[in-house]
DNA sequence: AATAGATGATAGTAATACTATTATATTTGC
DNA sequence: GCAAATATAATAGTATTACTATCATCTATT
């Protein structure tokens, strides 16, 4: 896979972002050095002068491309949901069986992340670190149905509907596709969430785990 | 119901406050303003001082209630969850039933929230709203670990525990007991925040549609 | 009436989340 | 190779937040 997404780009929603980060050296820096930091002091402590200091730059040219560390997550997350999806596709385009395509899409989308050295600026694990512990953080907020008509949230609205889009392929009479795609999404975050800090409250121990859970969970609600 | 409830306390760990807000009148105006103002400027923007404005008191007087407003939350969310396994436990202690025994379990924990009228100072109805977009917020932190030793989530791990006890009498044999019970719960207050927000990503668009939709995922899994 | 305890008022601090302005590099276009 | 445009850096300043500390006052009890 590595050789083709060489030269791919995620598309990310303009109104996010003052410049493209992907644009210059510098904005690569913000987007590389903001992952390792909010991975390793959480977003709630993380801020643009630390950010600053950190890559030798300076505040003020921080916010020219990105107008608050709000805008920088809904940067990194859809960054990230941008990045499964097209793993999703790829990896299930060729499946014409609809039952092995939609196994092959949990499969993706609840596994535990591994490196990829295509997007030698971005921690990809991290990455998904940050999306297990701060997603929720993005949409969780008084503005969330303005910036949710902005299209901020476009990727992710478009993975959940690509799953549920492949339930419906395997069982058309199932009444739930879209919360079912939905509860796999986040259930499968909050899984790993319960894994690394409340293992009381969950089955998954093992990184395969919620991929096991929710393959079971999902097959057996629908009827093939 | 209302009347065996005058007398009932929800017990929540002294740790989380530094003055029982019980244990005066200030202290209920606290909470009961506090729900109120959470529940409209939502968690980010409320502030001790605001409160302070709103119930002609002042903020240091506060602080002598809780040492921030991370704590308030805490102690909302545990009394929103204490008060829900009071529910849960009421309702379903007579029934012998494994299978209706957890239908009413489910029931109880993934319908909409209405008036109670036992706790007089405490809107449950804005205290639901409250805990469906910020719980997520009270464990989605650094501190969670050192947090979660010291028992602040004590109330809502035994409600999963509850939930998991019920899902092993209905199938001793299914695998992931712990798991469907943070997924009903954790789940369904997401289905309820995507009606409201994302409704392109649920098929819950009335108020007991969660609960449909969790019942069938439920009894689908499980072998009875 | 004395006193303990609760609450209120005021002040102060360091940090945050910015905005504005000006200075200095660096790139590019001719 | 130079001027102009653009990008970045430096500095300063603001309102707000999240507290802490101190002292005054009010109230409830013995």
């Amino acid at each position: 896979m590595e050789q083709l997404l060489q030269s791919v780009k995620i598309g990310i929603n303009q109104k996010i972002y003052v410049k493209d980060p992907e644009s210059s050296d510098l904005g690569k820096r913000i987007v590389e050095r903001s992952i390792l930091m909010i991975d390793e002091m959480g977003f709630e402590s993380f801020t643009f002068k630390k950010l600053g200091t950190k890559i030798g730059s300076n505040e003020s040219s921080i916010y020219r491309y990105f107008e608050n560390k709000h805008k920088l997550l809904l940067y990194l997350t859809s960054w990230y949901w941008g990045w499964l999806e097209y793993q999703l596709v790829f990896s299930t385009n060729s499946i014409a069986n609809p039952k092995t395509k939609l196994e092959k899409a949990i499969e993706i989308v609840t596994k535990t992340t591994v490196e990829d050295s295509a997007f030698s600026h971005i921690n990809e694990v991290l990455l998904n670190k940050i999306v297990i512990n701060e997603y929720s953080k993005s949409y969780l907020t008084k503005e969330v149905d303005t910036e949710n008509k902005e299209g901020y949230f476009g990727i992710y609205k478009r993975l959940v509907t690509r799953i549920s889009q492949m339930i419906k392929l395997v069982d058309a009479k199932y009444g739930y596709p879209s919360s079912l795609a939905s509860t796999i999404l986040e259930g499968s975050l909050h899984q790993h969430f319960l894994k690394d800090h409340f293992s009381s409250l969950t089955d998954c121990h093992e990184d395969d785990d919620p991929t096991k859970y929710f393959l079971h969970l999902v097959f057996t609600s629908l009827k093939s």
